[in-house]
DNA sequence: CGCAAACTTGATGGCCGTCAAGCAAAGTGG
DNA sequence: CCACTTTGCTTGACGGCCATCAAGTTTGCG
């Protein structure tokens, strides 16, 4: 995405979910303070005053959360896309317990968690919306959660597919179900728990079933039902709509 | 726990964490409307107007929340003990993406959502209070799926251990290294993303390590640092102290 | 004391991790 | 425009962790 005029517009545009915010308070977000940082593939977000006071909002491209192990290896908590906010809710905590990471090459607005206050205190609608937001983030955790710790990697790989590809609609950045898939195997590992030689016998074998392509960083859905069905997904807790 | 002339105040006691509330504070939420449930082992915790428009309390026993898959096998997201409010999110959300069950006979306060935010609105403490709340469970999401995603099964027993231990003792139900463990090998399965089968076998490792002791439901650490570098555990996410 | 639920243990197999090598694609510099 | 390099993808061989199935054995409770 080009940058615009107004860089929060994705944010405004996609708070409030399925009933939008007001005009008001769509400009109210715009006219928040805020710098833009644009971070390389596979750099961490953070600079001196970082993540703690700031929160974070995705224009462009894709990020994670992260833990690390002690022995290096990784596992990520969450994918985020143009439009997400993933560290709305860990403000005034000492230190945070995760890291986040662009998985792409990604341009993040920063706002001071003051300013986003004030304005949660000054809008009912939009402390509603963040409110919102929590909640679809810890389904989403929830979500994750059952999916590595009760299915295997073939739905698991399925799910957080169909997740994606919902979530990438809702911002229009997926339609005709194809959406970019700008991430490297060895992520997508991390994200699902697998290593990446699994993910890619995992994604071998749904091209071999029919089920997506997945061709120079753009997936295709060929059948959308039977994915659900391979990936036991539900969508109901993305909240997207009623 | 015999039942008190104020039940909530393993609520009130344990809320704030490191920093407790003022006595005003805790008395506001000793006063809140509520009513009891006993609710057995293994049991829903789900009634005609339930969870979707009260927030639970758990007062006495463990409880968990889960999610089921298609095929009946089910996956525990968290569990919960004494003082902890597993759905304090949860509120004006159209439908729960997840259930809740008792582990053990459990005695559960039900208190109204409406109730609990005319309290955030006139005590800031209280509603710090809430905030920190859903942070610690977001946290411990996250260290949950860290765990079932990259650690094997004797590091995420362990973690486990570790995790329970801190916060059974800041509710003051452990101490000396010693803690209860009413819970069904099955159940630790599901909350694992593992086999009964191969809980018991974990368990068995574990007690041959000399690490810990599990007889009669009572759990003892013979080492606890020895069980953190097993488990790969640092405490720092449950926000238990500065 | 008797039954049911939960724990324990063994045998077997499969999913997925690890190691290793080769291939494709994308970027770089001359 | 093309060697060259780097990064990421693909595939094979092998092994281990954990699931599954199937007995017992112990514990708890009426």
């Amino acid at each position: 995405m080009a940058p615009s005029k107004y860089p929060l517009g994705v944010i405004a545009n996609r708070l409030g979910g399925a009933s939008p915010l007001p005009v008001a308070d769509r400009d109210a977000i715009q006219s928040l303070p805020f710098f833009v940082r644009t971070i390389e593939a596979h750099q961490d977000i953070v600079n001196e005053d970082g993540p703690s006071t700031h929160c974070c909002m995705i224009l462009d491209g894709w990020t994670c959360c992260y833990q690390l192990l002690a022995d290096g290896r990784r596992q990520i908590l969450s994918l985020h896309v143009p439009g997400d906010l993933p560290n709305l809710q860990s403000f005034h905590l000492p230190q945070s317990d995760f890291g986040m990471a662009a998985v792409t090459r990604a341009s993040v607005a920063f706002v001071p968690y003051a300013d986003l206050r004030k304005l949660t205190e000054e809008s009912a609608a939009i402390a509603q919306a963040f409110r919102r937001e929590a909640l679809v983030a810890a389904a989403t955790y929830r979500a994750w959660i059952t999916s590595i710790g009760r299915r295997d990697a073939r739905q698991r790989f399925a799910h957080l597919i169909c997740e994606l590809y919902l979530r990438l609609e809702a911002v229009e950045l997926a339609t005709a179900n194809a959406m970019p898939m700008p991430i490297r195997q060895s992520d997508l590992a991390d994200a699902l728990g697998l290593t990446a030689v699994h993910v890619n016998r995992t994604l071998k074998g749904l091209r071999n079933e029919g089920l997506i392509d997945l061709r120079a960083r753009r997936l295709v859905i060929h059948n959308w039902e039977d994915l659900c069905t391979a990936g036991d997904f539900s969508p109901k807790y993305l909240h997207l709509s009623e």
